[in-house]
RNA sequence: GGCCCUAUCGUCUAAUGGUUAGGACGGGAGCUUCUCAAGCUCCAAAUCCGGGUUCGAUUCCCGGUAGGGUCACCA
């Protein structure tokens, strides 16, 4: 870090108008790790100044979201600074008085125009092929300003503007992008582009990061700036996330989903976290798995990418994977105890046995919905109840020169089984030692075919000796015992 | 259409003047002398195009091309 004494401060700032998004979770990510790794402040401000799109509940559950990612901030709603609220719409007066002060200087005016006037300027620009500029149409004199006007920004002065960019680096734009935009709409709420400068200032955000869209908006953001004598915060500029397709930026109109979904989905916010802050970032080195401390020291904005990037579901998957392997085990076991009960609560699941089946769930599942889809869709039914076996014709390995004579071998075992010393017993090592004579003699899977199917009633499982072990001694038995009754 | 941004395997990306252009996901093959899964090993796979600068360009410059953004009383 540079030598200055400066504390570092970034702003999330959504607008109340639905659920948070991929891309709105990754702004706000990477806002939260950067003043996270400076030990500077993380503020959550309600963009709320459009009030004909806000949705209800919207806030509620952006916060949810942040808290499911474990993105904290320090400020936010209901936690207001020592700058005041951090909801916009309740920051009014000091947009008023900001207004004011550009008023006072001649840069500020009422729009004199209505809608219509305005769109027939608009229609025409489009018609000629060049793009729409208010300044064209600014007034000779300005009206005093009521409050049912627009309030305009006047750009004194259309020149070329030079800024940089942590991410992009030296960037500039021309007199094109300069116009005389509008500060406080008729309804008396400000504008994003008025409202966010003010409100930065005031809350001393040192580090503007946002997405690239509002790049071509920069000349106007600078020149007032300017007007309001305002020291321009650091620019970072994310690259976009595109569409699977990579021929748009993903919208919520392209069915992205809510963070939340993801999580009811069953993915880890470990894993989540992780996986965004890949999109269009890296560390420059080879490894992948982060914890949200080892992001928090590895954050660079420098090393954040130029160019657009696609998110893609299927890494996420296995990311979530190698995260739920990377659980402690009592988590892991917990959760599995959690969703099976869930499922069936009449199964009975000792510790013991919720720690086996962590291996299968280990080995399978990539996200916890899996295993609420294994559970629906059957698959693990062999560890709660006795399977049917339709006929024995199913328990007789086909390969003839295996031969086996599945009755003989499966009452063997049985008595092989029974035989066994009770103390430090476990299934797994009696049935694999009991299998392993037969097993030199044919091939394996004559001698473990029957087996399995007798014990799962199905012909892919996991491994016998670990289906043994779960069910234990007992009900090995049982079901061997079931199986031979067939013939 | 004006202005602006971007360009390395299918995808996420490493390498900023000298590498057999590296890694990961996904894909393919093999191993693990039982299935499925997991795991391990190996393989295929990229510098948008054209000029220039240079002994040498993924890298620097110019021009194309392609994609994206923006031109709201939305953020």
């Amino acid at each position: 870090m540079k030598n200055n004494s400066e504390k570092i401060v970034t702003r999330f700032a959504p607008s109340p108008t639905g659920f948070l998004h991929i891309g709105g979770a990754r702004t706000a990510l990477f806002a939260y790790l950067w003043a996270r790794k400076n030990n500077g402040t993380f503020i959550l401000r309600i963009e709320d100044t459009d009030k004909e799109r806000e949705v209800a509940g919207s806030v509620e559950q952006i916060i949810e979201t942040l808290g499911w990612l474990g993105i904290d901030f320090d400020y936010g709603p209901e936690k207001p600074g020592p700058f005041g609220s951090c909801i916009q719409s309740e920051r009014l007066d000091t947009h008023r008085e900001f207004a004011q002060k550009l008023i006072d200087k001649g840069l500020a005016y009422p729009d004199p125009y209505t809608q219509e006037e305005l769109e027939g300027f608009r229609e025409k620009a489009k018609m000629e092929k060049r793009p729409f500029l208010f300044r064209d149409h600014r007034p000779e004199k300005f009206e005093k300003w009521d409050g049912s006007k627009p309030l305009r920004f006047k750009v004194s002065e259309i020149k070329r503007y030079k800024w940089h960019d942590e991410v992009r680096g030296d960037l500039e734009a021309g007199e094109d992008a300069l116009d005389d935009f509008i500060l406080i709409k008729s309804d008396g709420y400000p504008t994003y582009n008025f409202a966010h400068i003010v409100d930065d200032y005031f809350m001393g955000v040192t580090h503007v990061m946002r997405g690239d869209e509002y790049i071509s908006s920069m000349p106007r953001f600078l020149s007032l700036y300017d007007a309001l004598e305002i020291k321009y915060p650091i620019f970072a500029t994310l690259p976009p996330i595109l569409r699977e397709d990579k021929t748009k930026k993903l919208s919520k109109r392209d069915g992205v989903k809510d963070i939340l979904e993801y999580r009811a989905e069953g993915f880890l916010p470990e894993a989540f976290i992780n996986f965004l802050a890949f999109i269009g970032w890296n560390p420059g080195t080879e490894q992948e798995i982060f914890s949200r401390d080892e992001l928090k020291s590895a954050f660079e904005l420098g090393k954040i990418q130029k160019a657009g990037a696609v998110f893609n579901e299927i890494k996420l998957l296995w990311l979530n994977h190698e995260w739920i392997k990377k659980m402690p085990a009592n988590e892991r076991n917990a959760k599995i105890k959690t969703i099976i009960g869930d499922f069936n609560p009449s199964f009975s699941l000792s510790d013991e046995v919720v720690a086996k089946i962590a291996h299968i769930v280990i080995e399978r599942v990539q996200k916890w919905g899996d295993l609420k889809i294994m559970l629906e869709s059957g698959e693990l039914d062999y560890f709660f109840t006795m399977p049917k076996i339709e006929n024995k014709e199913k328990l007789v390995w086909r390969d003839e020169k295996d031969f086996i004579n599945t009755l003989e071998y499966l009452t063997e075992v049985i008595k092989k089984l029974s035989n066994t010393d009770a103390k430090n017993w476990n299934t797994s090592d009696e049935l694999k030692n009991i299998i392993w004579d037969y097993a030199t003699e044919k091939g394996r899977g004559a001698v473990l075919w029957p087996i399995r199917y007798a014990l799962t009633g199905k012909d892919k499982s996991p491994d016998p000796f670990v289906v043994a072990s779960i069910l234990g001694k007992e009900e090995t038995i049982k079901r061997l015992e079931s199986a031979i009754a067939l013939f």
